[in-house]
RNA sequence: GGCGAGGUAGCAGAAAGGCUAUGCAAGUGAUUGCAAAUCACUCUAAUGUCGGUUCGAAUCCGAUCCUCGCCUCCA
């Protein structure tokens, strides 16, 4: 029985899907003006795997993950001016860049990935249904903002008070605004600035309203999942709540997530703070798989502090997982109906408990390192067991061989020392270890070891990772 | 100020009213020409502090200290 903490209520809660046969999940993605960073990659890993569970429990078809792209909005008009770059060039780059760094993380493609800007049409239609309903005003300046009093629900996802908001309201009050807490549907458009036309003149959607419009759309009035980072849920779901029920007078999402954040030197990672790594720095000295591995040793819900050590060590336990599956051969997979496949659905059942699904993973390579030398079959029975477990997290995808050979020094470009002249230095070595040249053959060793070659002679033969 | 999350071994991080987390690191043994890898074994918590409930609490309750997040764009 899959268990979720749900937000909304601040507790567990058995997972009942409004229609098994279409379970509907919809993720605030990113809003593309720069690269992905190591946040970013949370809410990818994150989501990632939890569409992977509920397909597994579900069945592939009967799952439908939605998650949005920001193509329009302030940050990305001003670097878009700022590189003198039409602003639809600068996100098609970006989306592109995002692609890459989602793919290089193994995460799955969503069903939809739809982008604000072609969702405009759905999004003035929303924002006229709520001037209709009387829950939004088109004010003087050519704006139309939100009036957050005609809500009554406001603040229940946050848990906030529409009192307690206006003593500690801080921003400048607009004089456009009724009141300081209403927020922004559409925005006039300014001179030179992308718009599109709507019945309050040139202009463009405010944020909030691009995500009620397009999870409305894709996956209609009321859907399981709403997902995103921590930092969304106020204001950014608390207003898609309030405008998609003011608009649809239906239920929005049943369950809202919200992942934790990740960290620096116990600081939150992020672009105003300054103190963020984009995917692409990190991946240049680690595997992805490393990233995705560090983020699944943490609960989703809990802050991830991010450190160089953190990674040497999600790497050393992906290599111990690696070097198990390394020289076995993987035959048809299948999990199911094991006590493997059980622990896991168990940890996962348990709000995503991916902490707990790991040691499941080390428990088999154990079993295959055991049987390795000694039981082919059984050594090939349980390397299919862990290949075909970690996949439900969306781990050990790749060739053993390319992971291990695949060091930071690769990574970063440079290769150094070949994998023709390790084999080449590796034949040598053994030349003389069979001459019993022991110093020659430690001596190639250590050469090959001060450029970040490993040997191992296990099994009768040579093998090799880098560091 | 309002609201919320959390404080677990050298590090990271699960579980959780009595039953081995796990990984990395460390130690011992086996193996190895020596290593590495692997296997077996070992090792570290009186689970922030102080009280309470209980036969028994890290786990429940209260207090307290500390850290972090949201309240402004942000995954």
């Amino acid at each position: 029985m899959l268990q979720i903490h749900n937000n909304l209520t601040r507790q567990k809660e058995e997972f009942k899907p409004l229609d098994a046969n279409n379970v509907r999940m919809y993720v605030c993605g990113m809003t593309v003006y720069d690269m992905c960073h190591i946040g970013h990659a949370r809410v990818l890993v994150v989501f990632d795997v939890i569409y992977r569970y509920l397909c597994e429990v579900y069945g592939k078809d009967h799952v439908t993950y939605v998650r949005n792209i920001t193509d329009i909005d302030d940050k990305i008009i001003a670097r878009a001016n700022e590189n003198g770059e039409n602003f639809n060039a600068l996100t098609g780059r970006f989306i592109e860049e995002m692609h890459h760094d989602s793919d290089a993380l193994g995460i799955l493609s969503p069903n939809q990935e739809p982008r604000a800007t072609m969702y405009m049409a759905q999004i003035i239609e929303m924002v006229q249904t709520l001037v209709d309903k009387g829950f939004a005003y088109a004010a003087d300046n050519g704006d139309v903002y939100y009036a957050v009093s005609k809500f009554e629900k406001y603040g229940e996802l946050s848990g906030k008070h529409i009192e307690d908001l206006r003593a500690g309201e801080r921003v400048a009050v607009e004089d456009a605004k009724k009141d300081p807490l209403d927020f922004v549907l559409w925005k006039a458009a300014k001179p030179d600035e992308p718009s599109w036309d709507s019945p309050w003149g040139k202009g463009r959607p405010g944020w909030h309203i691009e995500c009620s419009a397009m999870s409305t759309e894709c996956l209609g009035h009321n859907f399981d999942i709403h997902g995103g980072g921590m930092d969304l849920q106020f204001p950014h779901h608390e207003n898609e709540i309030a405008q998609s029920e003011a608009a649809t007078g239906e239920k929005f999402a049943n369950v809202w997530m919200h992942n934790g954040f990740v960290r620096i030197d116990d600081e939150k990672m992020s672009k105003s703070l300054g103190n963020f790594f984009t995917i692409r720095e990190v991946t240049k000295k680690y595997d992805p798989e490393v990233l995705r591995y560090f983020i699944l040793t943490s609960h989703y819900r809990s802050p991830l502090n991010y450190s160089d050590k953190q990674l040497d060590t999600a790497k050393a336990a992906l290599t111990t997982l690696y070097t198990a599956l390394r020289g076995v051969e993987i035959t048809a997979p299948d999990s199911r109906d094991t006590e493997y496949h059980q622990r896991v659905c168990n940890a996962m059942d348990d709000d995503f408990n991916t902490a707990e699904v790991l040691p499941v993973l080390f428990d088999l390579a154990k079993q295959v390192n055991r049987y390795k030398d000694s039981n082919e079959e059984k050594a090939k029975y349980f390397a299919a067991l862990l290949s075909d477990i970690a996949s439900m997290i969306g781990l050990l995808g790749q060739d053993p061989e390319a992971f291990l050979r695949g060091g930071s020094s690769v990574r970063g470009g440079d290769e150094g020392v070949s994998a023709d002249e390790i084999d080449a230095l590796i034949e040598q070595r053994n030349q003389a270890r069979i001459a019993k040249d022991w110093a020659e053959s430690d001596r190639i060793r250590d050469e090959l070891k001060a450029q970040g070659v490993v040997l191992e002679d296990s099994g009768g033969v040579t093998s090799w990772r880098r560091e």
